[in-house]
DNA sequence: GATGAATGAGGGTTCATTCAT
DNA sequence: TATGAATGAACCCTCATTCAT
């Protein structure tokens, strides 16, 4: 008759009247690290569930703080799932700033691409928000120009040049991985969202699996 | 710094994510009269209505409180119902207990129940209760347990003892109370339900029916 | 996530493909019959779940109707309701006429009303009737002023005269029956609640419970 | 007789038994053009907003029909979502059928694959369909177990016996497109993906991106 | 700042009623 | 007359957001 389990109902009884319990400090955080934990809870709750179905009472209550807390860090449910990406995806903008107007061979380049991938990415929770990106892009779209304009165009801009000095001197089989440099990465989504989707029902050997697009991306060619 | 809610990041999907914008309290009440408020309302709908029709809207108005505090109080529709009814009941339990182990005459005996009756039952909601448990109670068996245990058998428990004895001392007519203690209070079922469905039509003076009733139990008997 | 059952969703994939089959004629009814398969649904399904919670498509799939064949029949729920209760009731109405101004003994009368009532009610589907009326009374007053005057104020009027004349006469301890003649079906009430509430936790044996309050109110007297 | 609706019983408790007064028929559609109507509305809004926050009074103003005509076809909001994903899936689970125990050179095989992706997927709604089952999978694992086992195994079944012949036989630069046959398809996800998020951005020519991929997969070899 | 009780708009689902066939 | 698909108002319940403490 009724939707709801009413097993709770017991263990709920008198949920009012328990009195405030001494003081209990949740301990003596600093803003930054409540921040951080919210952060935190966020990308768990975000990823497991999405961000429409996420609820911040979860976030509140995984990051240890009250839900009113969230509101004081961030403006909305919106906004702490930007910034939320924003503070994953930041950390790894130095590093790329880093490799522009490095000039390496192209398979040093791609190897180090596919291998920052596996360790960076792949294996860590960073593979959670790139899921998060492909699946809420489409209805944030100010996080899709963030992502493209901080991560895949500048990606594309170091590799570019260098995969079409590479195709000139004839060290790559074709230009194609110059015009479409996106073929590196491909493989790297299937990794991820293979991961979360069938990895139960059929495990798959990503990093083998990277290694095994390297083979194809440079055949023939030495190592 | 915590709060720079990323002001530029509002191309929002449309309506995809509308935000309530309210909140007001509309009195500083102790939780533990609020719940009492809620149960209070739910007692006046539910059995103005029956469990199914009654709305929790209406409860809430009652209680004057929004709709989704009573979800702050009670799991759903069907706790609120149950709980309310437990929590009417609940009080005169202890009353029953300190009957326990009495030796009265069964005349005495029988003059309290029914004075009780009047007074405590018929006199007060609590009839209401009754009738929300005649009436709704094979829908929510959880329910007629609870108060066959707790009240139905413990008088049970009471009375025939002593009516037992008191038949076996001459001192009624017959064993038939001692054998269906229930007769004792059949006319108070009566009395609650005349008066809701026909005291409009016909008043019942359920007090002199009672104690017409006793007349007839103890025909013949002194006082 | 999903609230209903997802268990139910392959067995209806084309649930809306499957062709009309052929003819199918539910059975040459008279529109009598059709009417009184309805009505016999009705109550099943109203005393399952009561008026509010009682499904309109139960009651033509237990009737073996089509959904919108019940609004040939009766103009809305409400008047199948109140219809089915007069339905039920009707038919005692003569056996009733047919007892006014007969002079029989008190004693005897009684003695057939309490039989009548644990034959032809609590023996019978009637006795569902009685609890819907007591249930659903206060939201249907028409039903209740129906019951009232076709019912309660004929029985009344058969009996309260002779129940007079046999106090006047001594042949009861009291006039207190004559009074309120209510008490003589008190227990008949309790009787069908009972047994719709807690018989299975603890079985009342109806027909001794009368007997026994025969005894009671004619303590002594001879049958 | 039959329709004499008791129209004197009209004292309704107030609001108490509200009724609908309507019912118009949008167009005359037979039930599998309905469905199919129902279905392909909700392929719109599941992937314009995501399950979760996808309206079916959306679902339904989109189909032309009425909110609770949705119910009339499927069990609730999520046997629509995965019922609409089957329903976009199935039709090509016979293409894959009809490919089985085909030997054909590995080169055709994978030149056919990427232009029935082009063509059949990313060229129709299909592609929808892929980023739903990609974004929406990990709440439904019965829909990633199904598309795995009707798509993802399926395909990989017929295609590794052929890539592996091929690898033996040297028609192919290594082994590993026979040990990860994801490798494929992995550029058309990409696609897929960056078609939705990026598209405005950057635009991709996806079928070029494929011939380069085909370059890169079959390097050196002769068409 | 931090809390969490309170709010009420929103949305999934049900079902009495209608009406084209 | 009978059917049952279609309708949409109504209602339970959730949860982002607010604000008194």
């Amino acid at each position: 008759m009724a939707r709801a389990a009413n097993k709770a109902v017991q263990e709920r009884v008198g949920r009012a009247t328990a009195k405030p319990r001494i003081a209990r400090r949740r301990s003596a955080q600093a803003p930054e690290e409540r921040r951080a934990a919210i952060l935190d809870a966020a990308l768990d709750e975000f990823s497991a569930r999405g961000y429409a179905a996420a609820r911040l009472d979860d976030v509140a209550r995984r990051a240890g703080v009250a839900k009113g807390t969230i509101y004081l860090y961030f403006a909305d449910k919106e906004a702490l799932f930007q910034e939320m990406v924003r503070s994953m995806v930041n950390p790894i903008l130095g590093t790329l700033e880093a490799m522009r107007d490095v000039d390496i061979p192209a398979r040093v380049l791609v190897e180090r691409l596919l291998d920052v991938f596996v360790r960076e990415i792949y294996g860590t929770r960073r593979k959670d928000i790139i899921r998060l990106i492909l699946s809420e892009g489409p209805r944030f779209p100010a996080l899709a120009e963030f992502y493209h304009a901080e991560v895949i165009a500048r990606v594309l801009a170091i590799v570019r040049p260098i995969l079409r000095r590479a195709a000139k001197r004839g060290e790559l089989p074709s230009d194609a991985l110059a015009r479409f440099p996106q073929l590196i990465v491909a493989p790297g989504l299937v990794g991820i969202l293979w991961h979360a989707l069938f990895d139960k029902l059929e495990p798959l050997d990503v990093a083998a699996m990277m290694r095994a697009h390297l083979d194809i991306l440079f055949a023939g060619r030495a190592a």
